[in-house]
DNA sequence: GAGATTTGATATGGTCCATAACAATTATCA
DNA sequence: TGATAATTGTTATGGACCATATCAAATCTC
């Protein structure tokens, strides 16, 4: 499919100067037809996917957090004493790729490296307590600007049943 | 949130030399709690929409389409006479970066930019014959063995709300 | 006709993803 | 025990995708 962000401003003027337009009835030759596009599932998955981080990385501007560093953050918490290659594995991050996002939390210390006593290889993660403060308001801001949002949108049952086949397709498809 | 494809060998060698186990009970210190994460949108979301790319990336193995070109012969075969500007920014694609893009679909012959004879700015395009032939053929197997997997997997009532959703959260979220 | 605008294009930099390779450490097992 | 294999974190590197600035040619505006 396609679908990019240019999330810049989409200059809609509301210029009474429209461009096209055959003077009498023919419709506005702006606005193509998307066809089946519009049934493409990877097409509108990616859309959707694209404004939803979107949304998240807004929601999150104040504490500076992607959706992945998110991710960690909460999959540190609920499992700790884990190491590197555990933690990036569960969450499809390739280990090579984890280590300069790692290297940025601990810059912000949001979380550290401890060299293992039993295994000196790993090094096992743990949230600083600055890092379980900024991930306790993370979490607020998830749920009640971001999350929110879809059951404004939605409603509790469509909420849930979207997750539910979102995640099926996820392990399943 | 994070995932990525990863795709590789995931490596589940069944092995009886289980390497974890505290010898009696103790259940697996293998698989990670996900935790609030499964229900994360923005995680569950690019969990599925990796999914589904990679599906579609297989069914398309043998006419070598991505999910973006398939999307711009879709688009542009519904569109006849368009310029790249308006196909590009309706798919969300920046200019700079449909040009190569084209460059690839025009050098295998499936596509081609015609100077208008209106503004000799434009390049107008149009889908050549082997185009067609081409997007006929994709768009049987993205029926068939891509678009078919959800009927197979949710049922075509809860395939269609889904859709719905997802156009939804794209369009307004 | 001068200046602003649009179109396709190039150059460039950033981010994310994937692979190979390496040193340090640990596991295997002959 | 000791040689070899495997694992962990890391670096280096290349590819794909995304975004911005800039340009020449053509068109539009007035």
């Amino acid at each position: 499919m396609t679908v990019s962000k240019a999330a810049g401003k989409s200059s809609e003027k509301p210029a009474e100067t429209a461009k096209g337009r055959k003077d009498v009835a023919e419709a506005q030759p702006e606005a193509l037809q998307l066809g089946e596009l519009s049934e493409q599932l990877g097409y509108i998955l990616k859309r959707a996917q694209l404004k939803v981080f979107e949304n998240f990385l807004r929601c999150m501007a104040s504490l500076q957090l992607t959706p992945a560093q998110f991710s960690v953050l909460l999959l540190v918490e609920k499992n700790p004493g884990r190491n590197q290659t555990e933690i990036a594995s569960t969450l499809g991050i390739l280990r090579p790729n984890f280590v300069a996002m790692l290297d940025n939390l601990e810059s912000r210390d949001l979380c550290a490296r401890i060299r293992s006593t039993n295994d000196r290889r790993s090094h096992i993660l743990v949230l600083t307590d600055k890092g379980k403060a900024v991930l306790a308001r993370a979490r607020k801001l998830a749920a009640t600007k971001h999350e929110a949002r879809l059951n404004d949108l939605l409603g509790q049952a469509n909420r849930e049943a979207l997750i539910a086949m979102l995640s099926k397709i996820a392990s399943e498809f």
